[in-house]
RNA sequence: GGCACCAUGGCCGAGUGGUUAGGCAAAGGUCUGCAAAACCUUUUACAGUAGUUCAAAUCUACUUGGUGCCUCCA
């Protein structure tokens, strides 16, 4: 037997992936959690590899609050690149006048994107370019524990030193030994002490107009440092949650450990729990921009695509094809699994409908609560998104038999039911109910045109002339579905 | 080379020790003028080998095949 879960906000596991094992989810400050979850690069479009880490954490953000958890959500923005050859854009010269102008355009691209998935925005967005002075301030912490060194103009983090001093670069995550021979024959030595020290600060090269003054000449801070100094303004120096894409593990997430025990002068690392997305592939290859095989969420919506047959694709359903695989395991893009997540979205939400239909009895056949206490139960280990889904469909088929008298439900039950679809399908999983093709109806003329069509055919219908009646709704096919009773 | 992950029917995809999602395709049914839609029924699969267990798709070990990270990446 199953626990029956009365308490669903003191039993949640998660995977840490400092320790590789599920945990029980204990947040640092009772009833409040802080979350900082890695934002965009805006050097192009986000893709749907970028999509799927942002909808996972909108879900672990929307099921905290539910829970009456008191969240405080930061996603960052990256709005300055270090590598400018990043920058996809062939109009693009290294003016600050275009510089900001792409930085804008993707800028607003990821939040159109992220609005039509249906991902709340988080607490606070700060961008990395207003936190400069911030940055500064701890890197000048790190240069003066004597634990970086100038290079060419730049300042490293000096790797070697740190874990002499009791630190573990390498260890904590991704158990990367940085001594490893493979790395050494393929890597080249050319400009650090050490192939895995990495940039704290970036001089500026060929006078490029994004820059800032410090102690150590014009530049920028390194990549790494920004999510750094972000989460411990907004969040502290320790908080609950800390995510982001699996390809971020390393570098990036072990450096931001790093610096973060070096400028707290604690072995935090930063957060309690730290979890990772897995990635999205395409034809078994992973999806990213520098591979340049990465799929943009427009085209699928825009139905530009083979993979949808050219059709076009509501983005909840993108939205429910993304989270019907476990966060931690990889999708593989593909034709007829985004067919099925069209098929079940259909269904799930055809259950507000056909409950309606439901005849309520004296007694229910089975347990409600269980079925209930089974969606908690899925979400508290580990986020199981798709075992809450097969829950939900447990559900939809036990309404399906009441339908059908097989089995039988009492009015409070049924009530529950249709409440706990609603908080999961709407409120948390957020797959909100898509607004019919109203607007072809808006233009007047096609809606007149219509319906005196359809009078017609209605007439034609008593009549017994079906030929007729059939040919005008297959012609009609393409604007509405004509049902009849 | 190191570390991490994955393998499920004709196909796509859940399944976290016993009851075996869901969808596509196929067949039949309820309904129906025919359809559409909805619902019901039918077809039982877990890469291989060994082990643990009364019981393994699920846990353990090994083998095979594949993916990711170790360069900017979600």
């Amino acid at each position: 037997m199953k626990k029956i879960i009365y308490n669903a906000k003191n039993q949640i596991f998660i995977y840490n992936s400092i320790n590789r094992k599920k945990e029980k989810f204990i947040p640092i400050k009772n009833n409040y959690i802080n979350m900082y979850v890695c934002g965009p690069t805006l050097y192009n479009y986000i893709h749907l590899g970028n999509c799927r880490t942002f909808i996972f954490f909108d879900i672990v953000y929307r099921y905290f609050k539910h829970l009456n958890f008191n969240v405080k959500y930061v996603r960052n923005i990256t709005d300055i690149n270090i590598n400018n050859n990043n920058i996809n854009d062939k109009n693009l010269n290294f003016q600050y006048f275009n510089y900001i102008t792409i930085i804008q355009k993707y800028f607003l691209n990821f939040n159109k994107i992220l609005k039509i998935l249906n991902i709340l925005s988080p607490n606070i967005e700060p961008k990395t370019t207003c936190h400069i002075i911030e940055q500064i301030e701890n890197i000048k912490k790190i240069v003066k524990l004597n634990l970086a060194y100038k290079y060419n103009g730049s300042i490293y983090f000096d790797i070697e030193k740190y874990n002499k001093k009791n630190g573990n670069y390498g260890k904590i995550l991704n158990n990367i030994n940085i001594k490893n021979e493979f790395i050494i024959k393929n890597k080249f030595l050319n400009e650090k002490k050490n192939f895995f020290d990495f940039v704290i600060w970036k001089k500026n090269k060929n006078n490029n107009i994004i820059k800032w003054n410090s102690p150590w000449g014009e530049g920028i801070p390194g990549w790494h440092m920004g999510c750094t100094t972000l989460s411990n303004k907004f969040l502290g120096n320790y908080f609950d949650i800390h995510g982001g894409g699996s390809d971020l593990k390393f570098p990036h997430h072990e450096c931001e450990i790093s610096q973060s025990n070096v400028i707290n002068n604690n072995n935090n690392n930063l957060a309690k729990y730290w979890l990772h997305t897995n990635m999205l592939t395409i034809n078994n290859k992973k999806m990213s921009k520098s591979l340049n095989n990465f799929i943009l969420p427009y085209d699928i919506i825009n139905g530009k695509l083979k993979i949808t047959n050219y059709k076009k694709i509501n983005p909840i359903i993108i939205r429910l094809y993304i989270i019907q695989t476990h966060y931690r395991k990889v999708i593989n893009l593909s034709k007829k699994s985004i067919e099925n997540a069209k098929k079940n979205y259909i269904s799930l939400l055809n259950f507000f409908k056909k409950v309606k239909k439901v005849k309520t009895k004296k007694k229910s056949s089975i347990d409600v609560n269980i079925l209930c206490n089974e969606c908690y139960n899925s979400l508290n280990d580990d986020f199981n998104i798709p075992l809450l889904i097969y829950n939900l469909f447990k559900i939809n088929n036990f309404i399906d038999k009441c339908i059908n008298k097989e089995l039988q439900i009492t009015f409070k039950d049924l009530e529950k039911l249709k409440k706990i679809m609603k908080i999961f399908i709407i409120d948390i999983l957020g797959l909100k109910i898509i607004k019919k093709k109203k607007k072809l109806f808006k233009k007047k003329k096609i809606y007149f045109l219509i319906k005196s069509l359809l009078k017609i055919r209605n007439k034609m219908k008593k009549k017994k002339m079906y030929y007729f009646s059939d040919k005008i709704r297959k012609l009609l096919k393409n604007y509405i579905s004509i049902i009849d009773k």
